[in-house]
This record gives C-alpha cells, structure tokens and sequence, in this order.
DNA sequence: GTTTAGATAGAACGTTCATTCTATTTTAAA
DNA sequence: TTTAAAATAGAATGAACGTTCTATCTAAAC
C-alpha cells in the first residue's frame, strides 16, 4: 500500500470524524496529510470515494480492538465491552462516525450508508455467533442487548466521559450474562 | 410567535435532521419553508442561529413526549421508555439530532454543542429526580443505565428499527428496576 | 386614506467548494 | 543511465455557499 495513500487515509478519517464529512474539504485534508491535490485524486477518484474508504480504515481499527478478544474465555463479553470501552477513549470519544454516515449520506449517498450499515449488522452477527459457541440461551436477544448496551455507551461518552460510559457498561453486561446464562 | 418563523423552525429542523447540518443550505429551506431570504434573516441573524433555534425548537418536541408521564405510578420508568419508543418512531428513526449537533459543533461552535449538552444533562437530571422520589436506590447509577439504555434504543434504531429497537430497551428498563428497587 | 412595518423576488458579493488542467520535478525500476 | 511512473505546486473552472442589497409590494393601524 502506498505510503501517501495512508497518509491521507488517516488525516482524511481524522478530521471527517472531528468536524463531520461536510465539515471539511479536500483542501484541510491536502494540506495536513501533505500530499498535492492530483495525489488524492489518484488515489480516490472523487470525495465521497474518500469518504467510503476512510469508513472502511476505521472499520478495521475497530476490528483490531474487537477481534482479537479470545474467544475461548468464560467472559468474552465482558472482555468486549472492556475493548469497546478502549476503543472509545482511544479512538472514539465523540460518538460512532459509522453512525453519523448513515445519518448523513442515507439519502444522498445510499452506498456509503451501506457500508456503514453493514459493519453494524457483521458486528451484530458476530455477537450472536459467539453467543452461541458458549451457550447463551436465546443468544439473538442477548446479542441484541449487548450490542444496544455497547451503543448506549458510545453516546453517553458524548455526555459524561469514556470512563463512566464504560465502566456502566461492563455492569450492565455483567448483569446481562446472569440473565442470559 | 409569527407563522413565517413557526414555518421557518419546522422545515429547517426536519432538513438539518435528514440531511445534516452542513448537507443544507439556506436557499432550500427558504424553498420549502415558502419564505423569501430576508424573512429568514430578519428572525435569524445568521444560519448558526437558525442551527440553534431548530434544536430548541425540536428540545420542545422531546419533552412533549418525555414531560408528561404521570410520575406518579408505580413504574414511570417503563412509560418514559415507551414515550422515548414513541419519539424513535415519530420524530427521530435516524439517530439523536442533539448528539450530533455536539459532534458537529464541538470545536467549530461551542456554543451550539452547549445547547445540545445541556438538553442531556437536563434530561439525566430529571431521571436523578424521579428515581430518588420513587426511592430507586443509588439512584444516580439507575439514572445514568436508564439514560444509556435509552440512548442506545436511538442508535439501535438506525440499525434496525424502532420497534426492535424500544422492546429491547423496555426489556431491559424492567430488569433494571428490579435491580434497583 | 395615509402611514408604517414586514414580506416579497431576485440580483449581487465575496468566499469556498470539488474537480480538472498544466507544466515541472522527484522517485524508483530497468 | 535511461525510462516511466508518481508526485509536485498552483492556477483555472463552474457551482454552491452564506450574506447583503435593492426595490416593489402587501397588510394592518391610525
């Protein structure tokens, strides 16, 4: 992979997330990836190609927060949160840009909004799948519990702070897995 | 309170909700609003101001849901969550317009992310009221649950749909009061 | 009937936007 | 060392943006 390419893959996901996909324009990105205005252009035909691949680099930082949790643990889902929960200092304190492309681009942008719409539904796939390896009883519903506990974490960040929101979380999932167990 | 400016507030609250803030300009929302661009100036010194105004106009419309529940009754904490269900389905299937007004505005208006902010510090405060009243025990953790269960039937929503999305958060209201009470 | 304030349409302003073009320079492989 | 590809700076384009201006018109209030 080209070196100015994940450069501007990462100011690109960078500033779309702390000012929104509206918020900024191709010339704040040029500027602080230092990169020429045909470089971008070559390596993303348009904007919003810009804007897809930035959701699609953020979707595999996820990924390397959430995916390497060892499955073969009695509390996986307690490790998970606890993932989550450092993905949303680390990364994410100011709420779920997958989110906000849905929002965004649903009507005007239909595929970015899927690709958006599909990292939520693998995510929630994944959820129930591992539910069911370590059988959780009724694990679509667990999985969908957990999953809303993990969102709901996301958004109070906005409001409190990471380590509220996680620390909450992990106590609500606890309780989920007595409930579901 | 002038029709123009009622006709101004609803237009420019659905559009910034489904487009975006940035993803509107003012030239469609005079449009639709049938209002010509010195109307809009003369109630609104600039577009941030209208930004402002639609967030409290649409703060109004929250609590004409949320604002309303006999707290009286044995379990208030059921009906806010089917009141917050009924709000998902009416108003806001798309994800929490206050949320992302901090998004958006946080380092370029913080004046506007101050508005939204305090709507939810508001609202976290309220539940604090009512569950002491009630005598939830530790009721500022019941409290903040509560809120980030609500929060996360909003985002869950944009994933599914606000059906799924209010059953699970009523499911799990129901566990938390056992928990608590 | 006259006055006063508000609303109208639409042009104009200066800025920013995404995108394209050009011409030069750097880089890396053959 | 030659060659081809990639990256550069920056100007040019046309559209859209927020905002202001102008000049006409409507509608009550006196």
């Amino acid at each position: 992979m080209s070196k100015k390419r994940e450069q501007l893959l990462n100011v690109a996901e960078q500033l779309f997330y702390d000012y929104g996909f509206h918020g900024v324009g191709l010339k704040q990105i040029i500027q602080e990836a230092n990169v020429a205005t045909m470089t971008l252009y070559n390596h993303f035909s348009s904007k919003d190609k810009l804007v897809e691949e930035s959701i699609r680099h953020r979707e595999e930082r996820y990924w390397a927060y959430m995916g390497k949790v060892d499955q073969h643990t009695d509390i996986p889902f307690v490790t998970l949160a606890e993932q989550h929960g450092h993905f949303l200092k680390d990364v994410s304190p100011q709420g779920c840009m997958f989110l906000r492309a849905i929002e965004v681009y649903a009507e005007t942008n239909p595929e970015i909004a899927q690709i958006a719409r599909d990292h939520k539904a693998k995510l929630l796939r994944f959820f129930e799948e591992l539910g069911e390896s370590i059988g959780i009883k009724e694990h679509k519903d667990f999985s969908y519990q957990f999953l809303l506990i993990l969102e709901g974490a996301t958004s109070m960040t906005q409001i409190t702070d990471s380590e509220q929101a996680t620390a909450h979380a992990i106590t609500m999932t606890k309780r989920l897995l007595e409930t579901y167990h």
